[in-house]
Parts: structure tokens; sequence; C-alpha cells
DNA sequence: ATAATATATGCGGATATTCGCATATAAAGA
DNA sequence: TCTTTATATGCGAATATCCGCATATATTAT
């Protein structure tokens, strides 16, 4: 109970795990997408998604090839619902939030080598 | 801004702080009033509340030769009061919190040295 | 000034966190 | 079955956290 309290924070401590969380905010995303979105490395990605799955903030589901990580509100277990409440309102105008939104709305479900695909047709 | 809010979760990601935000929920308390209530060494209780204060989650004022810590919701900045109320609502019955405060109970303002005394005295 | 008391803090060791790299696993298609 | 793709995870290094011990600092009284 207890311990459950401060895995939920100790989640919440992360700046990485708080722009995951403002992105998902925004719409339910696969790990490649949160790459993209923050670009950052996948086993970063991945890790820190299941970081805040542990900590009941955050839910999955398989899409086949992909894990979709998503905000379920009403899954959200106890103290959950108002920590992301709290999350949504904050850091709104924060220049890193505002850059992973925009990265956001370009991203896709292409995985890390996919990624590499894109950037090597742009040369 | 998002510095300020993961520090905030990180200050609250330890069982330690918990404890002590929920007796100062109780009463203000000095420092040695926490580590008699806790049973935690002085540097402990010192380091825990100066990490609680400068997340902006405690207030402290001198009074004498103590320093009394306290939780001001006024003075309370931005996301503070309502991560204190929620762990003002949160592990209620927990058996930790029950025992801490009961020991808070018949904590008094003594020093470290003057926890020795009683205990020596008692034998 | 000196002593006593309460608190803060430097230091070091134990432990935990975070991340990249490489690899394992899982799902889908050829 | 073999390949491709997306994700998960073992491992090790860098870094951070937590705490006890000893000591420094601050406040008050003698």
């Amino acid at each position: 109970m207890m311990k459950d309290l401060t895995r939920l924070f100790k989640a919440l401590s992360d700046e990485t795990r708080i722009r995951i969380l403002k992105i998902l905010l925004e719409r339910e995303c696969c790990v490649c997408e949160v790459m993209q979105a923050l670009e950052i490395s996948q086993s970063r990605a991945s890790r820190n998604l299941s970081i805040l799955e542990n900590a009941g903030l955050v839910t999955s589901r398989r899409d086949g090839l992909w894990t979709v990580y998503f905000i379920d509100d009403r899954q959200t277990s106890g103290y959950a619902f108002p920590l992301i409440e709290l999350v949504r309102s904050a850091a709104i105008s924060e220049d890193v939030v505002l850059r992973d939104r925009e990265r956001l709305s370009h991203a896709m479900r292409l995985g890390p080598r996919g990624i590499c695909k894109q950037v090597r047709a742009r040369r």
C-alpha cells in the first residue's frame, strides 16, 4: 500500500517518464512512436514505458507487431488518476514538451530500422 | 518548472519522507521529534526534512535551539498542495504510520543526547 | 569566552537508477 | 520454416540516492 504509493511517485520522478506521460495524454502510442517523439533510444523508451505500466499509470495492449501504450482513466487505480490529472495540467508550456508533441504529430508506426530508412532516404 | 515537478515527485518517492509528511500533518515537529517518532538517526531525519523543504513541501522556522518543520498550506507552492492532500488521504491505516503517530504522541523536544539519557535512566 | 545542546553537513560505502549495446523474444508474412 | 520487424531484456558502466559516522555550525545559558 505504502509501497504502491512510493512506486507511483518514483515512476513520476523522472523527466523522461513525465515527457512520455505528456504525449500519451495526447494519444496512445506504440514504443517506436515514443522513440520518435522524444528522440530517445528503443530500450530507453521500452523500459520507461514498462516502469509507468508497473506503477499503474499506463496500460498496454498488443496490436500485431506493436505494443500500444495508453492511459486508461477507468483502469487507472487508486491514486494514479489524480496524479495523471496533475501531470496533465503541469508543464503546459514547457519547451521540451512542445517539441515532443510537434515530433509526435509526424511520428509513424515505424520501428527503429524504419527510422533509419527514412533518414537515409532524406540524404 | 519541469525540474520542479520531478523534484517534487522525487521528494515523495521515499518511504521515510512519506512517513515524515504523515506526522507533520499531525502537528509541526522539530528534528528530534521526528527522530523519536520514526525511530531514525538524527542525520537521517535532518537530511530528509531538508529534501522535503527543498521540494517546497515543507517549511521551517527557527525556535531558539530548535528548527521546527511544518506544512504551511498557504506557502505551499503550485503543485505541492494537491500532493500533500493526496498524502494526507493515503496510507491511512498503514501499520508503520500508526506506530509513528503513537510514538509522536510521546515525543518531546529533547535532542539526540536527551534520548540517550532517557534510555539510560530506564535501565 | 566557554560549555551545552540541537541541527546541518562532509565523507565514504552500500545500494539503486538510468542508459546504451547487444541479444532474446514475439508476431506476421513469404 | 525462414525472414523481417517491433519490442523486451541481460549486462555492464556511469551516476545518483541513502545512510551512518564524525564533525562543523548555530543558539542559548553560564
